[in-house]
DNA sequence: ATAATTTGGTTTATATTGTAAACCTATTTA
DNA sequence: TAAATAGGTTTACAATATAAACCAAATTAT
């Protein structure tokens, strides 16, 4: 009935990036910090954390003279996530009375 | 876009147990504990933080001889419950690309 | 020129949370 | 009457989340 929930996708900072990545297919960090309202920090942590698991891709190089993140889902994360969204249900949707 | 998620909902056993009592109107700790597969102990826990947070009654009594842990829902725990859902969404809801 | 600020992060320390093990009291059952 | 079961609670520990502190390079101000 209820079924184990990814607890990797079920943290709400993770959650938000995962879902960002999806609509955007890429990300580069200071994007995805603004649009989460994570601080750097904290994001940095959750960013390893999804890319230790293989649910992103992150790529690092230099744009112009800075450093650059770029965050990519892979497929592993996209069914990853869909999964999370299935079990979810279970605990959503209300049971007949 | 990603709205907070209500910390004390956002927990895998609150929302089960959360969800359990929506559906069933009311229901004692043993039936909560075999639903929901979660220890005594963890269970005990997280319907008091439930409990204090008033989104569920809990009445304890005497069944026979035994004591008796009854849950209920609260209008504010149904409130939070469906708050909830929509903040979800915001997460889960894929814009297009 | 050099001091201060900003960018783009990472590391680390702390606070919060989740969880199970240990425990308690009363009741059955062997 | 000893052991097991029911129905929990308390407590201790592990895991997690989070921000503060930090670092290096680049930019801007003085």
């Amino acid at each position: 009935m209820f079924k184990p929930l990814d607890p990797l996708l079920h943290s709400e900072l993770r959650l938000a990036v995962m879902s960002l990545l999806i609509s955007t297919e890429e990300a580069e960090f200071p994007y995805i910090k603004e649009q989460t309202g994570a601080t750097a920090g904290n994001l940095s942590v959750q960013i390893d954390k999804l890319s230790a698991a293989g649910y992103i891709e992150v790529e690092k190089s230099f744009k112009g003279k800075r450093p650059c993140t770029l965050c990519r889902i892979t497929p592993a994360g996209l069914k990853a996530f869909e999964e999370y969204i299935e079990a979810l249900k279970g605990y959503l949707e209300v049971k007949a009375r």
